[in-house]
RNA sequence: UGGGCUAUCGCCAAGCGGUAAGGCACAGGACUUUGACUCCUGCAUUCGCUGGUUCAAAUCCAGCUAGCCCAG
């Protein structure tokens, strides 16, 4: 009988590494691939950091390929990931918004220009090292789960995948806690067992993204006012790029109280600054919409929301405003809910769809 | 030029003779496959300057300097 070929996204970290020992041993055709994304060959590999992006990717990942004796190649997806990653986070800051650059790399870069040409190369799943899960519902759509341990589970920044992804897909990693993970690790012996997670955004090492955008826009970011809801003045910002909703740290600002940032203005280059209190909102609206336990909605549900990467979720309402767009209200009032990220809608353990907030 | 008031960390601000609170800001760290939030740690051997009183002064006294207010 033929085995069935898998292309397993390899980052060089423990995660991506265990997730390609376990389909080999599962029984797939397993071929491990890198993807070359942003970062040119001879520039410095990062040792300590490891993690989805791959900066210190191939040699780690050459190295436990040829241990778990499987084919390995290094594909190019540097215009790729210029165009729909780089390109796309530059520009929502530029409009003042805050961009949530894994979930851009995950939709057009891994899963649509990965997956295409894996197909392309025989392949019919692709793999990577997430903490999620992916089923088959009594419906018949397929949807994320939770993987087993709420506290490393990935689905937030996955909630895009299409129907034809998710088929084309394996988690094996989503069915272990991040211990066990390590322990496999440790077991088959794999050099990368204690690598670090992985962590910030991988294409701004120094995570100083401000500086980026300047270097990569080849402009110098206006600076304008900081103001109050009321519109008084109370002083310079050092451009838009620097700031997201919430934000406290380096405003620079000593009013005596904490501040934060409440809204961005980009129209008038202005940042509103104002009390922790401001910033809760018990409403949010949200476009680009992608529903995956259901095709679409319908009417109304009850659902928990997160509003970001690391949010706990909370019980939440939602409803179709638009074609494209819902309007989600919350029983108890949010946090700094931002523009430019996204929300992700779950029932129970399953991704039932998501969108990126206005 | 008379009269009054004030000068303590980058900002605000306790202190009132017994050996420098606190908040904000800032820095470092933790957390984190986004940005944030949060948490932890650090942050004036010194109180505008110069003298004096006292066992002991940021705290009392004198002079000087600077700023503010009211008169003119």
């Amino acid at each position: 009988m033929e085995k069935k070929k898998v292309v397993i996204g390899m980052s060089g970290g423990v995660d991506s590494s265990v997730a390609a020992y376990l389909l080999k041993e599962q029984g797939y055709d397993v071929i491990g691939i890198t993807m070359q994304i942003w970062q040119n060959e001879e520039q410095v590999v990062q040792e300590e950091n490891g993690g989805c992006c791959g900066l210190s990717a191939v040699e780690d990942a050459r190295r436990v390929a040829s241990d778990l004796e499987i084919p390995y190649y290094v594909m190019n997806f540097k215009q790729e990931f210029k165009k729909q990653v780089i390109d796309y986070f530059v520009n929502e800051y530029m409009a003042g918004k805050t961009p949530n650059p894994c979930i851009a790399c995950n939709r057009y870069v891994k899963w649509d220009s990965l997956l295409k040409r894996s197909l392309d190369i025989g392949a019919e799943y692709i793999a990577t090292g997430h903490y999620a899960r992916i089923e088959q519902l009594s419906n018949g759509r397929y949807a994320l789960r939770k993987s087993a341990t709420d506290s490393k589970d990935q689905t937030y920044a996955l909630y895009s995948l299409t129907q034809t992804q998710l088929k084309q897909t394996l988690m094996p990693v989503g069915e272990y806690t991040k211990e066990e993970i390590r322990e496999i690790a440790d077991r088959i012996h794999l050099r990368v067992a204690n690598k670090p997670d992985s962590q910030d955004i991988c294409f701004v090492p120094d995570g100083n993204y401000a500086e980026f955008i300047e270097e990569t826009t080849n402009t110098k970011v206006q600076t304008g006012n900081f103001v109050t809801p009321e519109g008084i003045i109370l002083g310079e910002h050092k451009g838009i790029t620097h700031y997201t909703v919430g934000q406290r740290k380096g405003l620079g600002l000593a009013l005596g109280y904490p501040a934060f940032v409440v809204e961005i203005r980009s129209k008038t280059n202005e940042v509103v600054i104002g009390l922790n209190n401001d910033l809760m909102s018990h409403t949010l609206r949200a476009n680009h919409l992608n529903f995956m336990a259901i095709e679409d909605l319908r009417e109304s549900r009850n659902v928990v929301a997160k509003i970001r990467y690391n949010h706990k979720g909370a019980a939440c309402k939602i409803e179709k405003s638009g074609l494209d767009e819902v309007v989600c209200t919350f029983d108890e009032a949010q946090r700094a809910i931002t523009p430019g990220q996204a929300v992700v809608f779950y029932e129970g353990d399953y991704v039932l769809g998501g969108g990126t907030i206005i």
